[in-house]
DNA sequence: TTTAATTACTACTTTAAGGTAGTATTAAAG
DNA sequence: CTTTAATACTACCTTAAAGTAGTAATTAAA
């Protein structure tokens, strides 16, 4: 019951980035650095991203990746779309089918709160929420 | 975010049991050809199950699996301990680090409501609650 | 006492996530 | 122009979860 690793690195790599709005650019091997994540593994998610269009990279010397827009705008439901790990509309707790409302079990209506809250949180926090609040993660 | 295949599986499969409390015992070829789930892979589970003192099983000629106590003791959380799929007290959302409360990002709060909602749920649910309301699953 | 039907055990295969290696491409600095 | 430092691409390796196969152990019916 938690996010995928991509994901948490996902999260993470860009919350720096939204700590550090002043440089204009960050590197792979910084970001790698600080957040202890496997340089190549890192690359290759930023590179979804960029794809994602939630950064902008820049290549060749003096180069690096930053937010492709302000870091109020991309909330953490944007991240976890991109590796598919946002929870659905018809998201079953169990997982076993898909809530339709018409025939359940008596964890449904119990999994109604729960879900919700964390869609809602994860919808409406931004980078800049998680990030510049004392806590570096 | 969500439960492991094998919790899934091991949740309705002794929920399908707590159903049929009528039948002293149910084999697993009954149980895999109704909930559609590899043989082979729910006898595996049912062992551990066995193993967890969550199901009692009787080998040879009309043998087959009961549970180990009345459905209203056997809560969801106990499944999901079996295979660690349990939230545990400490667990972060993000599964970055492990709450201490003491330096916290801003979803910390707010993983706090939908988390204990979560953990109340699996806790105080029984296979009784699950099973029996009109819905198989 | 033999046979059939069942669970338990051991070991393997498959799949997908996570991670690594090497090379190509790009662009600024020198 | 060449070098250097950066990202992008392709292909592979590793690990853990999921699933499969075959055989042993057990028990009741015949
Ligand atoms: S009724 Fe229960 S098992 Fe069915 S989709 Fe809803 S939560 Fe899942
Ligand atoms: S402060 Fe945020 S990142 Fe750190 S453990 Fe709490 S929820 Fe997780």
């Amino acid at each position: 019951m938690q996010l995928s690793n991509t994901s948490q690195y996902a999260i993470r790599m860009l919350a720096y980035m939204a700590d550090k709005k002043d440089s204009p650019l960050i590197n792979a091997t910084e970001l790698a650095k600080v957040l202890q994540i496997p340089y190549k593994f890192l690359t290759k998610i930023m590179t979804e991203l960029v794809k994602a269009d939630l950064v902008i990279s820049m290549r060749g010397r003096e180069g690096g990746y930053s937010l492709s827009k302000k870091a109020s705008d991309i909330k953490v439901d944007d991240i976890l779309n991109v590796f598919h790990d946002s929870i659905q509309e018809e998201q079953c707790v169990l997982g076993i089918g898909f809530c339709n409302g018409m025939c359940k079990c008596a964890l449904h209506d119990q999994w109604m709160e729960p879900k919700l809250l964390l869609q809602k949180m994860f919808r409406e926090s931004s980078l800049e929420d998680i990030a510049g609040k004392g806590c570096k993660i």
